[in-house]
DNA sequence: ATAATTTTGAAACGTTCATTTCAAATAAAA
DNA sequence: TTTTATTTGAAATGAACGTTTCAAAATTAT
């Protein structure tokens, strides 16, 4: 009975993405996310609820969309320390891709609202315990295989390169000479081998 | 024969500081920082040129407070190597003071704006390569003394040490455990030894 | 066709925003 | 005391904010 939704969920979800992306939860206006989607006001509040809402939505189907290419990139890897070098090329290919690179949504969600909105305070602590967990899988693969070394645990190894992945999206923002970010990869990898 | 400015800059600019690490530029109205320093609308205008001025104001104040204490803690420094672990300890020690930390304004400016206002862009690209250049220094010092390895060179280092207090900044905006930091700055120590 | 239900468009909501205005108060120098 | 320059307070400015409203258009199942 009822009329239908008409417009592609998948496209809004991401021009709404890449405005919050580019300027920011506070900066980015109502209008803007209009303008980027397409959509009307109405039509945002009616199927989103609202900018905080639909900020929420969209860091969730950034997180998705980024562990889908993670997943993907990170099945050829041979063994666990390639995995952690593709994923930290991964990174690098996204911020030389980009002419005026913008971080990572979600790691700019934590520096400006890491302690405001209980919910935002909650996606974001899942967010890194998940990204932990997975990253001390890895490291734990790449120690059994004898690529890794046992200085530090798994779990203390993950920290580190939870803490790593941070500082190279965040410094990505303003350094984007490939030498230099290679480098800094390079650095981080040495630590583990 | 004018009459003279009668408040405390120094006060003043603690205060608007304070507004701005903790809800950020954007999240932060002219009215929160008439409330927080005291001043009169008109004054702030009159003294420090509206927000975005008042903002470089901070930051370049936050920068010299900041280059002040770490000079200070880092004259104590046995050699190069120590002086890293002395400023890592700082920042940890500023992580666990604030109940609620708030990360690195500077860094937490970069996730913001790094690529928007040009007048900001110039700042974080001086403060990057400066403190880069600094850090490069105690690395190339600590090898020197034979407490830090050659495997790579002081800029390399210096890169990389940048790039890891940046991380670590923004890891205990959401991260207050201590064992889990001190794992943290023990492998980016490690690094280097 | 008719009925049911949603999207849509445009306007309006009340608030808050950064900034300006300007007369009054102030204080040091003449 | 008068002059001079500045700060101050309070109000006003107009634009932009996120959100709501509601009648009209649209679309699908009956």
């Amino acid at each position: 009975m009822p009329k239908v939704e008409t417009f592609n969920r998948d496209f809004v979800l991401k021009q709404a993405t890449s405005v919050f992306h580019e300027k920011g939860y506070n900066a980015a206006s109502m209008q803007d996310l209009v303008d980027a989607t397409g959509l009307n006001r109405s039509s945002i509040y009616n199927s989103f609820g609202g900018k905080m809402n639909l900020y929420m939505t969209c860091l969730k189907s950034y997180q998705d969309h980024y562990f889908l290419q993670i997943n993907n990139k990170l099945s050829n890897a041979k063994n666990g320390l390639n995995a952690l070098e593709l994923l930290l090329e991964l990174y690098l290919k996204d911020i030389l891709e980009d002419k005026r690179d913008m971080g990572c949504l979600i790691t700019n969600c934590v520096t400006e609202m890491g302690n405001q909105e209980p919910i935002i305070t909650n996606f974001l602590n899942n967010n890194r315990e998940g990204f932990i967990d997975f990253l001390s899988d890895l490291i734990e693969r790449g120690q059994n295989e004898g690529f890794i070394n046992k200085n530090s645990t798994p779990k203390e190894y993950g920290l580190y390169m939870y803490s790593s992945i941070q500082g190279f999206r965040t410094t990505g923002i303003l350094l984007s000479n490939k030498n230099d970010l290679t480098t800094i990869i390079k650095t981080i990898i040495q630590t583990l081998k």
